[in-house]
Formats: structure tokens, sequence, C-alpha cells
DNA sequence: GCAGAAATGAAAATGATTTTCATTTCCGGG
DNA sequence: CCCGGAAATGAAAATCATTTTCATTTCTGC
């Protein structure tokens, strides 16, 4: 565990959801921290080897990722300027178990984000 | 309804099931259809916005599509063997529209995947 | 037959991600 | 301390799918 992978550690827990790599690095750098590029990619994947951090694709195929074991919560992300909100979502729980027992399967997980354009934006 | 989509649907069915845009593009060509990666692709956006076919990410990020002439919906997928089921999504579409609305969001669009193992795992 | 619209595709642009490579930092043994 | 090699770092270049640009060709209705 290198000083790269602790500060994308420390940001990812900041951001407590997901964030693309890029986002990642600018969150980084506004918080005053030193860091390439690069080494945020490296140590993303690094900690995808080791399971630390889960992977996701958003619909253009950007990659985003967020720290495994967060609690479950989901999140309502702006587009634009990237701000957060954690949204209720009971309503989702209950149609993923749904889903999933119509078709027979077990061992059920899911994840969900809303993306759109925050109100100030 | 132009050309190029013709052509691309109609390997879409020779595939019978997800292929990427470069493959298409790759198996028309070798079927003597002479058609350029520009149209393949501009074809595919254009089914994608008629909800004629359905777009997938590989792990990689990469796009694949399959016909599909089904209403908007989402994936259960096995995390073991990796097979995917469509499944129906009016209720997440409502919850997710309704989340976005309570808190003064536009242009909403949503992610969701339901993940668990499948019967023959 | 003809003008304007739509379609086409080659080439350039884009944007995320990866690779290369030279430099810097770390670390254990002398 | 000091030295040397190993690991880490990051800037710049490379990669690769996808999108855009733009000039050319094909349709369409009149």
């Amino acid at each position: 565990m290198n000083k790269s992978e602790l500060k994308v550690i420390s940001v990812l827990e900041r951001v407590g959801g997901f964030a693309s790599a890029q986002q990642l690095h600018q969150l980084l750098l506004r918080s005053g921290e030193s860091i390439g590029l690069t080494s945020v990619y490296r140590a993303l994947q690094s900690l995808l080897d080791d399971k630390i951090v889960d992977q996701l694709r958003k619909e253009d195929g950007e990659a985003i990722y967020r720290l495994c074991g967060e609690a479950h919560h989901h999140h309502l992300v702006c587009k634009s300027c990237g701000s957060t909100v954690e949204i209720e979502g009971s309503a989702l729980e209950k149609w993923a178990k749904a889903m999933a027992e119509e078709h027979g399967y077990r061992e059920v997980g899911h994840l969900a984000e809303v993306f759109g354009i925050c109100p100030s934006c």
C-alpha cells in the first residue's frame, strides 16, 4: 500500500459513493494533494485487484469506482457540478429483490445511481 | 430507416446476440457489404435512439449491442457465469424520477444493475 | 432533370485509459 | 550516515473506441 493508494482511499471515503478516476484526481488536487493522474489510475487498478474498490461503468463507458463495503445507499449526482445528494432507496431495494426472486437468483445485490442536473447548475 | 441501419440490423440478426460496433463492421465487410465504420456507429446510435437495439458495456468499457425491440429495461447479471436476464424496470423508473424531482434535478438518467447467482450456477 | 436534403465515409479530433521512460523517493545493509 | 537497487511517481506519448468534420455522393419530390 503506497502513498497514492492511501490518497485515493481517503478521497473515496470522503466522496462516500461512486466517482471516476478523473473526478478523484480533481478532488485530490482541489484539496491540496499533489498527485498525478497516472498515479490515480494506477492506484485504482491496484485497489481493484485487491478487491478494495468496486468498478462500474457509466452509460458513456467511463469507469466509476467506490470503496467496497460502503454502507448501502444511493446518490443523486449532478452531471454538471458533481454534487451529490443521498436518496432514499427502499422502493429500489424491493424492486431488486422482487426481480431477482422472480428469476430464481440467489445472493442478490444491486447498484443504482441517478444522474441529472441540479437546480443550481 | 436508411441503408446503413438495414445492414446493421441484418448483421445483428445474423449474430443473434451481443456484438461491438467494430465486430459488426468487420462482419459486414467480410460478408461483402461495403460500409464505413462511421456509418456503423451512426446506425447503432440511431437504432439505440429508436429503441431498436440494446446497448451494454463490457468490463473494459467497450459498448456492445443487440437487437431488442422492448422498452427500456435493466439487467439481472449472474456474478458467477455472467449470463444476463432482462428485467422489467417501471418501478425503478418511477423511483428515479420521483427522487430527482424531489430534489429539483433536471435531465434525469439512471444506472441500475441487479447482481446475484443464477439458478444454474 | 434538378435543387436541396439526407446519407456516406475518410480523415481528424476527442477523451478516457494505458504505457513508456526518466527521475525521485524509499529502504536495508554496509 | 551513505550507497545501490527497487519501488513509486508523473509528464508526455501512445492507444483505442467513439465522435465530429467536411467534402462527396445518393435520394427525393417537383
